[in-house]
DNA sequence: TCAGGATGGGCGATTATTCACATTGGTCCG
DNA sequence: CGGACCAATGTGAATAATCGCCCATCCTGA
């Protein structure tokens, strides 16, 4: 949230203002539940207002949206510059639980799409899944023997990921079962610990 | 979905037939982007004649809930009825996972409930996981080692039931990634199998 | 002076909810 | 057996609130 602008000015332009409002609200609320009201309450305007920066509704939450798939695709596009070991894997990982504890809006806005499917649910694949699910994402070395001739590897794919995104969208339900905010820097450590060693548990796991 | 009446009239009651509609649009598009008037469409009555069975939206809510839960809380008792052993585990995991598959829409609910953190997530907390994380869900058994003094244990829980969930709101948007209906009975057994692979693995794994 | 941005007012559509009324099926009574 | 009652259930019309959106107007800073 509060993403600045990019320039040097010191003050976010008010389109960037409302880009954080509505980021926060679609992602909290979902698309049909937020109200142009509330979004404007929020940046401190009224809702006309809001029609000088963006078209309409559908506008605001693709610009939303666009905004979140940059700043989310960094990691991946890295990942996929050299080859996939086990190393760059845990490095990867690590990194996108990081940034989807510093903005849960991307996993939250995600999940919305993925359970009311509606129109958005494509360009979210395309953009943000399919890299991860190209043959050139085969791990390398033969470490990995767990889901060797099982077809189970991209299954996998998808397990580890919604494990990264269900924390976010999930964790505030748990937070008081844990006993910690699941945002605070402590929560991070032991989910990132957690994770490490379920993925390291996968890769040094022979078989049955 | 399609829950049928349990008496032993062939008909299913109009308040039934309400409730199985509400559901599935609550679980698709939560609470407050389900309309009244969707339901009576798919029921095939007029809207106003939902308030002949259920005082209002809140209450038609409450009650697909209930009926919810009540529908999933059997293995979670019955897996606290005795020692917790990992067979035990391994067989209320595969459980679960089946119930989720064969009716998503808890799940769904759920996250729902957890996005918008709503009124009604108090509830759910304390009916559906509350009991995972007693005292008593401690493993007996030495064979699981691998979370014995990191304090990780109730986060593995966690861990373990969004992997569960996650797969019902998020595989349709994985859907043709995998090439495979995410609902389908093939798609049941690879997602079993993932599953309890994981699972091994965590039992098995002896330290680094 | 002028353009970008904010505003109040208002329009049409949708929503939850209420109410008076019609229809129905079954029960009791003569 | 027939008709009178009744409770349950469905319906159209209406209401108040909210929503997305448009427009004419106004303010302000360069």
């Amino acid at each position: 949230m509060t993403n600045q602008a990019v320039s040097k000015d010191q003050r976010p332009t008010t389109a960037d203002r409302i880009l954080d409002a509505a980021e926060d609200l679609f992602a909290e609320k979902g698309y049909s539940a937020t109200s142009l009201g509330d979004v404007a309450d929020r940046v401190g305007i009224r809702s006309p207002s809001l029609y000088n920066h963006f078209k309409n509704k559908e506008a605001l939450y693709q610009a939303v949206l666009e905004r979140l798939l940059t700043e989310f695709s960094a990691p991946l596009a890295e990942l996929e510059s050299g080859p996939v070991t086990n190393d760059r894997v845990f490095y990867w990982l690590e990194t996108i639980v990081r940034q989807h504890h510093a903005n849960p809006n991307l996993a939250r806005l995600l999940q919305h799409a993925a359970l009311s499917g509606g129109p958005h649910t494509g360009e979210l694949i395309d953009r943000l899944f399919r890299p991860m699910f190209e043959p050139r994402a085969e791990i390398e070395g033969a470490s990995i023997s767990l889901f060797e001739n099982t077809g189970l590897q991209p299954w996998a794919v998808m397990a580890f990921n919604n494990l990264v995104m269900s924390y976010v969208t999930m964790a505030p339900m748990y937070g008081e079962l844990l006993g910690l905010d699941p945002f605070s820097e402590e929560a991070l450590e032991k989910q990132l610990s957690l994770i490490k060693t379920l993925l390291r548990a996968v890769f040094e796991y022979k078989g049955a």
